[in-house]
DNA sequence: ATTCCTGGTTGATCGAGATCAAGTAATGAT
DNA sequence: ATCATTACTTGATCTCGATCAACCAGGAAT
């Protein structure tokens, strides 16, 4: 039997179904059983690679599915206004794009890949009849929004009340902590975002996060190059990201 | 047949049961008709008010319900580590209060009552059973968490991008549109917060705020005297919550 | 009435980080 | 290979808002 060019395609991803992809346990299905697990594969549509620089779809485009990241890395732009962008998300990996354009039916950002990108395509009234059926989806897709808003309300403490320095610290930790969950090296990753991209996230100019990167670096907190970053202490790196002012020492 | 007393606390309640509310046409049960309605009254539990500075709950105690206010106003705060408190969030009437709690099954902040407060208790178990029923309900628990995570966004921008100029405009803009939304002036309203909170929450500094009020009332967008707020110019007051720089006039 | 205390205002100074400016390195197109 | 463009770095200056300090106003307690 001839394979399709559906088939062919299939084939090619080398993990095109929910059941074989090694990002399950940290994606959506993650609580579901087999015969669970074969129906939230059914709605899932995959889309072919996105090149660096495209669009997985653009601001206030219609509301229609939510998008799980399959591999490469994403960032979130709003254009509010007349006023300059504000990037306000990074999505790596078994990550959901797109959560906050459910209540005003189209999406309040547009989101960029930033490299070759692979996603797989959550049409969102399928996943809500879904959600109806299987109560341990409705429960994930609770908690993955629930921690958004959490990591929300720390990013918005990250804006308010940190330094640059424990800024460009706390963005350090955060993507090795990410990158170890998915079972990449902590210490050693390549950056696939511009300086300016990491400067207009954290609410810094791009001079600044170049010096501070410089900084850490000749603090023997890191070793940068280009985008290439070993993490060389990250427990001190950790410290940074969330001291007080040298005069509190935290603990009384 | 005499009153049992929770017949009385009831009663004594001017909007005891969802149907009357004032409020269900921007609170949870918005999208239900009448039948479900009533199924979702039944799992609601109504608290005794709270009083200035009581606390709804405390951080990182055990997840257990969502709140509806009912009337009064809210703060959350969250203490990380050994740094300074930081206010993310202030909550008006039918808003809800606890999402950010589903996931890790705690609360992360604290939520603190600013006036004399009630709310309407909805154990996020039943909420959650509930939901499998009624379409309508998990349309708009997924809608009502899609919005807070649009709002987080936007405070994200404020803090990263605004002046404070801009900040505390926003901020009164904002703080308009929902009292004009829940029915009462956008003009003329009472602050529940002290300065320190709103500083707190829009990351500046107690004496910032002071005189920036100050001043908006020397060009009179606003008269202010102590906590309560007339808005004389509100149309001016947008335009400063988001004018870019003097030399981009936005349109070209 | 007096004291205390918290919340708010006003003034003076200082510093972190933005902005301006110039230059260097990397990337891609012809 | 050459040029053009974008990404990044480094230095000098300036500014917004924080911080420090003093003071004022209104409630609550005595």
């Amino acid at each position: 039997m001839p394979d399709t060019t559906a088939d062919k395609q299939r084939s090619m991803l080398n993990e095109a179904r929910c059941q074989t992809c090694s990002l399950s346990s940290l994606c959506l299905p993650l609580a579901l059983e087999f015969p669970d697990m074969d129906q939230f594969d059914a709605i899932i549509r995959r889309r072919t690679p996105l090149k660096k620089g495209e669009a997985l779809f653009l601001q206030d485009v219609p509301f229609t599915s939510l998008y799980a990241v399959r591999s490469g890395s994403l960032k979130q732009v709003t254009t509010e206004g007349c006023g300059e962008d504000q990037l306000t998300n990074f999505y790596l990996p078994s990550e959901l794009v797109g959560l906050d354009g459910i209540d005003e039916a189209r999406y309040p950002g547009s989101v960029i890949a930033l490299e070759t990108t692979t996603v797989c395509e959550i049409p969102f009234d399928r996943l809500d009849s879904l959600s109806q059926e299987i109560p341990e989806l409705r429960g994930q897709l609770f908690r993955t929004m629930s921690k958004e808003l959490r990591d929300d309300r720390r990013m918005m403490r990250l804006l308010s009340r940190k330094t640059a320095d424990q800024r460009l610290a706390s963005f350090l930790v955060s993507l090795s902590e990410r990158f170890r969950r998915r079972g990449y090296s902590p210490y050693s990753f390549r950056l696939s975002m511009s300086r300016a991209d990491i400067g207009n996230y954290l609410g810094l100019a791009v001079e600044t996060v170049s010096r501070i990167l410089n900084r850490f670096q000749r603090q023997t907190l890191v070793a940068v190059s280009g985008r290439e970053v070993h993490i060389l202490d990250l427990d001190s790196l950790s410290r940074v990201a969330d001291e007080q002012g040298v005069d509190s020492p935290c603990a009384h």
